[in-house]
DNA sequence: TAAAAATATCGAAATATTTAGATATTTAAA
DNA sequence: TTTAAATATCTAAATATTTCGATATTTTTA
C-alpha cells in the first residue's frame, strides 16, 4: 500500500482535524468496533443537525473517514490507509 | 519520553499545520542541517515580513518550532517530541 | 551614538469558517 | 401512500483567520 499524500491532502487533513468536534467525531468512529452513522455521532454533541453534517463532510472531504450510505443511514469507518499516510508525513519531518 | 499530547494541543498543532505557508516552513526548517532563522525562511516566501512572523509564532506556540533567540535572530528547529507525539495520536485513531 | 537589521506587535480590511434554522431529499415504516 | 427518520443543502449571521502596512523593540554595526 504506502499511500503518499500530497502537500495539498496534508493540508486539508490538517484543517479537518483542526476542529474539537471532529477530532471528537474522529475518535468516536476510531473506537468503535464497526460502523458508526451520523445520528449516533450526532447524539454525543449539542450542535444542530446541519452542523453535524458540516464537519463529517469535511472528514469525509479530506478522506479522513470512509462512509458508505445504507438506506436513509450514512455508515462510515476511519479511513486507516490515509490516517496512515498522514502520520508518516508528520513523523518525515523529523529526521 | 514518549510525550502525550492532550486533545487540545492536538487540535492546535492540526490548526497550525493547516495552511501551506506553514507546512512549507516546516518543511523548510525540517529539510535543514542545522537552525533556521526567519529571514532565511521569509527569503523563499512572497508575504509580508508581518504575516511571516504570524505564521511562525503559531508554528513556535503550537510547539511544533522550538525557537531561540539569539541576538537579533530567531533561530529554530523542529520539536521532534512533539511531531512524533502527534504523529503517534493520529497513528491511535488506526487501531 | 546613529543607522541598519531582524523580529514583534498593533490595527484594520479581506477572506474563510462555524453555526443554526429552514427546507429539500431519500428511504423506511405505519 | 402518508408519515416519520436520517441526512443534505442553502442562506445568513457570528466568529475566526489571514494579510498588510505602520510602528515598536532589540541588537548589531558603522
Amino acid at each position: 500500500m504506502n499511500t503518499s499524500l500530497s502537500i495539498k491532502q496534508v493540508e486539508k487533513i490538517s484543517k479537518a482535524l483542526g476542529d474539537p468536534y471532529r477530532l471528537k467525531i474522529m475518535k468516536i468512529v476510531s473506537n468503535s468496533e464497526s460502523c458508526v452513522q451520523c445520528c449516533d455521532v450526532s447524539a454525543e454533541f449539542n450542535l444542530a443537525q446541519s452542523t453535524m453534517s458540516h464537519h463529517i463532510k469535511q472528514l469525509i472531504d479530506a478522506d479522513l473517514l470512509i462512509a458508505d450510505k445504507e438506506g436513509r443511514n450514512l455508515k462510515f469507518v476511519v479511513n486507516k490507509e490515509v490516517c496512515t499516510a498522514y502520520a508518516d508525513y508528520i513523523n518525515s519531518l523529523v529526521l
